[in-house]
DNA sequence: ATAAATGCAAATAATTTGCAGAATA
DNA sequence: TATTCTGCAAATTATTTGCATTTAT
């Protein structure tokens, strides 16, 4: 932890941004989530914390830190038309979504590859990207009766 | 062809709805566009057939459909809030979709099974459904300079 | 005739934008 | 002090809903 806000503090002193009280907020709140919080996650986290502030603001700052390429947005066929912020680096990964409580756990594996190399093959195309959403119940809820939405959930590969 | 306006209409007739003119031509639209489109693709399908209908009609036209499990919506990251409908039959299957020209083809891998099993096995959780969703350029966008959008691309593995 | 479907306009929901005033470098 | 940022309110976009009217059975 740390280094969202540090990385974003370069990025403004680079380009002559200003960090501001909000922004120091919303990062903040970024890292605190961790699981892929929607913009109004994020407000209410900050306002949780007494700070006032506007979901515009959040709405302009996850946005710039979009473009700089710090975090990325995604919708899950899961929910709605909300959007989820990923705080992660930008590196090509993927999500399993706990239908329950509605974690999002990141993970890789190698197989992928060769699903974009097969695609490539058999129809003569170029594949620049692949995302994979697995969709299930997450070892903590599968059992136990959990329904509970747990935004701040510390889930993680074991 | 054939098939989807088939279903619809013995479901209808089973459940005591109405084959209307309208839903005649959404079924219409949907299975000469093929290519995954938006309600707003249909609306405009329809309407330059030169017939009228209202939008509403054609998202509640839509919605039935999808309870009725003949198509399925879908969100493509590419594309902002808009939702893509699929006149496929809902078994599982993923996508590839150009970055050129829009087009949507649908794939399968057996290797997606793997990796569902792969990600079980690590994290004791349980994974009920997977989305593969490619993006790049089909074959026919990738060396010509084609940057039309194409509704209704007849595009299909080969 | 009667239940079901449509059109229209107004309501939602999520996100974006314009602009006057506040705050940072 | 000169920009850059924020808050607020209003605009947008995609979709949904209520209700009076029309239409298929």
């Amino acid at each position: 932890m740390g280094t969202l806000i540090q990385h974003a503090s370069e990025r403004l002193r680079s380009e002559g941004g200003r960090m501001t009280a909000q922004r120091r907020l919303i990062l903040e709140a970024l890292e605190c989530l961790g699981c892929h919080p929607t913009a109004e996650d994020v407000y209410d986290e900050v306002r949780q914390r007494g700070s006032g502030l506007n979901l515009s603001t959040v709405y302009r700052t996850l946005r710039w830190l979009e473009q700089e390429g710090l975090i990325s947005a995604r919708r899950f066929d899961d929910e709605g038309r909300q959007e989820r912020f990923d705080p992660a680096l930008p590196a090509e990964h993927h999500h399993f979504v706990c239908s329950v409580c509605k974690c999002v756990i990141e993970f890789d594996d190698p197989l992928i590859d060769n699903i974009k190399a097969g695609f490539e093959n058999s129809t003569r195309s170029i594949v620049e990207l692949a995302s994979v959403t697995l969709y299930g119940k997450c070892n903590r809820c599968k059992d136990d009766g959990n329904t509970l939405y747990m935004k701040d959930c510390a889930n993680a590969l074991p």
